[in-house]
DNA sequence: TATGAATGAGGATTCATTCAT
DNA sequence: TATGAATGAATCCTCATTCAT
């Protein structure tokens, strides 16, 4: 009943399973961050036996993958049409961060989780999950690259350099939300002005 | 002999033999991540038994908490002399994002190795290290209400909310170092233009 | 349903069963070894429930100790009547070593099946299945004992260490049959003159 | 202090511990095969956390190809000059037969260890150890071929074959060593009788 | 000061087995 | 009859830590 490869033919209930492991597995990543959720750990936060993980899935790294693969179409879900909706570039840049916020606001999780997991993996070079990230940045970069050209923004920057300081921005906010100080719709906002600021074109 | 706590005369050979072992942990963390980083890897990283580190230090925390004191003194050595010879706000913020990025190209591994630290424990939410982050981002929400009050930046901006996104886009740097096709410097400069259009006074 | 002991009056579909089991066993065993013939990559080759297993035997012994006995019954009845219908020490002799190492050939899985189980098992002195070895070399045994009081071998060995022997070089077979240089048809021959020279009279 | 590969140097209680070790885990893979012979196991019998092991072996491989290594090495210190001092085939074959047997009288545990080992891992096909089955058929064919050609032996038999018999009548024996009934001074005589009459050249 | 040795907890994983459906 | 689901023990291994020398 492992979960290998391919697409496996799966009962209601062994999905249900599944999700439900994958959520604990979520909210432990997000409070004991990735090193500190064993298998067990996580177990023990559904009241079930260590080896139901196991039957469920291949081994942690399928776990993982499936945490990972969840979440970013998720959220390909939620910002996708958002962004896309938009015809200019600012109103574009605009979308994509607050989308991108709105979901880490409504998922805190999720996306704490996520960046847990793409973090520790990338770190130790052998990282099977730094495509993500780099196709977050990579996604970003032809957009602004694309409105760019067209007028939209101002013609002097680098638009790999651009996105990679928007996600920078963006992804440092999963960390933050503990901290009962910090308001993400207020940073929100802010972040939507900075980078309209930093890219709008002169004419403007 | 151990490090716990307060001000404990250590001799001459001691100390050299702590530098040496908080150098290798440095490298050791930044090649193979703080998770991979075990005492045996570093210890035979040095060519020194494992006991030669517990000898030293009180445990893996006490050792890496130098670390994370060491780098952050030497960052500070650096920079603040920079930063503070600045006199108007644009100038420095400038020095301050330049002499950030520059001490992270002549120092690549120590900062991957505090970047990856901070983000492994801080995880855990149990996070001996928080305080360091936060005090680099207070540290710079302060320098900006300052001349922001002054009028040298717009003022309609959240001076902790822009400090927390100036940090990110600079702590984002060192894990993209292995990249090839990264080139700091040109980073570095695109982010001065960035964040010089997003504070600057509008009247400007 | 469980086979437990005992004649269990089973159906048509399950003897069925349950010979398809023990077949895809023997294969399993005879491929990856004892040890790596776990239930589960059983019932994956049949394409079936691991429960199903469970089900139709009372546990893995119980369909090993099926395996051995079917194998064994199998052997039996293929050899026994060309050993029988021989009149002479070493027509017998010569019957005894061509036939089962014909069954080898003819069976390679299941006798490298039951050469693995035997002395894996074996092998932790508690021996459920050392009775089935011990049976064969007293069978030969006793066989040679016979021919040997008639006068038809020389009358100064010991038929039981003899016997060992000879089982000894017919059970090396099966593990030599995936080497493409090991052919047993030769090493029948072989075999057989070996051992008509080690029997004969003198005065033959 | 993994004992990895290449020659380490090695302290002399050190030597001692994984000496301690290699005996232990000797007597319990002859005791309980080689599937039975777990670490932990290992470790009860010498009254020593499981730890120990691994601290001294780099795993479990590591400890098994040490056992093969120290075993073969000093059942080939035993045999060869004894096999080397003969001149003439038969007076070879003699001492190959009995120095092999004796040596497995001797030292039956390490026999039976080495022969459990051997099968266990030749049964995957994987077979790190398949080497030195195959290398000690190998020698004893190249000395039976070298003393055919010489006219010592019957020119008809195949070297290989006839190895192969000689080393599986061998290699028969340590597992019949608990039987009480087995005595392996007449074995070793019956069977030198058994080659001698089976390979003996016609003009004897 | 430094070392080698040992410990024990915890990690992932595999497995035979049980059970409700 | 058959299945999927779950269990818990056992396996090997890694690690931080301790301690006598």
């Amino acid at each position: 009943m492992r979960s290998d490869s391919g697409d496996v033919q799966r009962t209601f209930v062994t999905n249900a399973r599944r999700a439900q492991i994958v959520a604990a597995a979520i909210d432990t990543v997000a409070e004991v961050g990735y090193s500190g959720a064993s298998l067990s750990r996580i177990a023990v936060r559904l009241g079930i036996s260590k080896g139901v993980i196991s039957y469920h899935f291949a081994g942690k790294d399928d776990l993982i993958a499936e945490i990972v693969t969840q979440v970013l179409q998720q959220a390909r879900a939620y910002m996708q049409p958002r962004i896309e909706a938009q015809t200019t570039g600012p109103e574009m840049l605009r979308a994509y961060i607050e989308s991108n916020l709105e979901f880490i606001r409504d998922n805190p999780n999720q996306l704490r989780a996520i960046v847990e997991i793409v973090r520790a993996t990338i770190a130790g070079a052998r990282s099977p999950f730094s495509g993500p990230r780099d196709a977050g940045v990579r996604v970003l970069a032809d957009l602004l690259a694309r409105f760019q050209a067209a007028g939209d923004f101002r013609p002097d920057f680098d638009p790999s350099a651009m996105a990679m300081a928007i996600r920078a921005v963006i992804d440092v906010a999963p960390s933050r939300l503990t901290d009962p100080e910090f308001d993400i719709d207020t940073y929100a906002r802010d972040t939507v002005t900075l980078f309209h600021l930093a890219t709008r074109a002169t004419a403007e």
